[in-house]
DNA sequence: GTGTTTGCAAAGAATTTGCAACGAA
DNA sequence: TTCGTTGCAAATTCTTTGCAAACAC
């Protein structure tokens, strides 16, 4: 990672740990859609005395300054996606992977709704079937 | 619940246990999106002796006949909804509360999208907040 | 030096499982 | 009678918390 990166880090208030440049070298770029258990993994390698609460300890600072996004999307489990524009997801429902779509779908709400609801963004989620799952179906 | 639902759900393999009848019941045209601790919570008002194991099981029944979904809309808990027809969600981001949407966005993936993935259904989900949270913010 | 972060272990929340007893059909 | 379901308790999974030692700045 820069230099310049990490001091834009330090100067949101993050001490940069070498823990947390390994998750955050980890998340950068990372399309995958982590949960904090595969995040945990990776960086074990490298930090064999990490914990866990040290990965929710940085995702949580994360989250808070809007550097990465928590995901509802797997039930029971968190997952969390550095890329923080707007945009939506693709997910298998046979194997759980998620795809990232970047389009820009403009759903807008009547005013039925909005009349009582104020609509800070919204994130369209497509469920099926991914290219892999689709030949393994008979 | 009238004689003929009950058949209805007989018919799909369901034993009707006094138990599922009154989940079945407060799922019945429940909008709420309950989880399961709000099902078993109230479900246990009328069987003291109710276990969550039983909530689960059959919620697990309902879901793998197509008769409820489930919905990963919270972190770390499940929520279910009753009404099966294609809908969208409305989300207050302060309370937490889920509000259903019932129009036909008609969002359409580009084939660069459709290629590789066989979309099944989608869903709009809106962040926001709620009139009641607008209104406790200052 | 100061105050945050780490690692550990224990606690907590949500869900699942094993199994004997029960009960719907 | 049969086989699926219940209730209970223990086990799992994911996340959070408390606290002393370590460390970034």
């Amino acid at each position: 990672m820069t230099k310049e990166k990490i001091e834009y880090y330090r100067k949101l208030g993050l001490k940069m740990t070498p823990q947390r440049l390994a998750i955050l070298e980890y998340l950068e770029g990372n399309t995958s859609h982590p949960s904090a258990e595969d995040i945990f993994r990776h960086v074990e390698e490298k930090f064999p005395s990490m914990s866990f609460a040290t990965v929710y300890n940085t995702l949580e600072a994360l989250k808070e300054r809007g550097l990465i996004l928590e995901l509802s999307i797997e039930p029971g489990k968190k997952r969390f996606d550095p890329n923080t524009e707007p945009h939506h997801h693709m997910i298998c429902e046979r194997c759980h992977k998620i795809f990232d779509v970047f389009e820009d779908f403009a759903v807008n709400l009547p005013e039925k709704y909005t009349k009582d609801f104020k609509v800070k963004r919204c994130e369209v989620v497509f469920y099926g079937l991914c290219k892999e799952c689709q030949e393994k179906e008979v």
